[in-house]
DNA sequence: ACCTATCTGCGAACGATTTGCAACTAGTTT
DNA sequence: AAACTAGTTGCAAATCGTTCGCAGATAGGT
């Protein structure tokens, strides 16, 4: 990341400040390419600030979130939950179960899904939360 | 439900006993038609004895999903897990944000998900979680 | 009727997330 | 540049769904 004035816009626009905990999260979220759990977030947050807390790492996400500007998952039904920031072509996760991989996947897949509702059954979908957890590539070749 | 060789022979199969908060959790589950947390559950299983405790309906469903008698699925976020009994053909759920109501979705849209990513990815697909929210065709209708 | 591995109720522990509050700060206004 | 004030923070305690340890109870084979 080179600039701050994404993130800052975007808050402005809603009048949220642009803060430390907030860039420092934001971030971390930019460098990890996704898929952390808060613990993780606050974990690297607090390498580069110690003072700042799990509290304001919540919070911060939370805002993120409700800004659209990331998006919170729940890759296993007993794991806590995930964070990331949005990619619009990033659609559904692939889960492997055998090495811990959590892949973003693109396909017309979802949209598929979201026409054969509306067209089929008159449901107008939203979101479409498509988790598939199984055995990758990788893995299956050895 | 007329008798309970179902689940008593299910259980019997692995060394499981059929007891009175086993059964009981498992007759709420059929006359709800699934989609209940476990504190609803709980509740209805107390109308009929009101001294079985929560911890034993938890223990309940999470044998009854282990012998892949029900599934315990999370249709929001925030919200609570829910179980339902397992209908082999119900495959994805509808949640309708206006309503709330949550529907059981039949199709071959996961048998293409798994197929799709099998032939085009290497990924060999296990669970197949799909949870789409919109709006449903009776609330579209007003 | 007995026997014993499997269950149960109880209450306390748990872990992720949220909250109330008083102190603090970004960034607008004077 | 100092003052102002609504938005933010750190802290610690609360919450909420779910799990656990254990001593007593019970299913169901003998």
């Amino acid at each position: 990341m080179q600039s701050d004035t994404e993130v800052r816009l975007a808050l402005h626009d809603q009048g949220y400040r642009l803060t430390s905990p907030r860039w420092l999260v934001w971030s971390v979220l930019h460098r990890a390419d996704g898929h952390l759990t808060a613990e993780e977030i606050t974990a690297r947050v607090n390498d580069y600030d110690p003072t700042i807390n799990r509290s304001s790492v919540y919070r911060s996400l939370t805002l993120f979130e409700e800004l659209d500007l990331a998006r919170r998952s729940q890759l296993g039904i007993d794991e806590s939950a995930r964070w990331e920031i949005i990619h619009p072509d990033e659609q559904f996760h692939l889960v492997c179960k055998r090495c811990g991989s959590v892949d973003h996947h693109t396909g017309d897949v979802v949209e598929q899904i979201r026409s054969h509702l509306n067209d089929d059954h008159g449901f107008s979908a939203d979101t479409v939360d498509l988790v598939v957890t199984g055995i990758c590539r990788a893995c299956r070749g050895v």
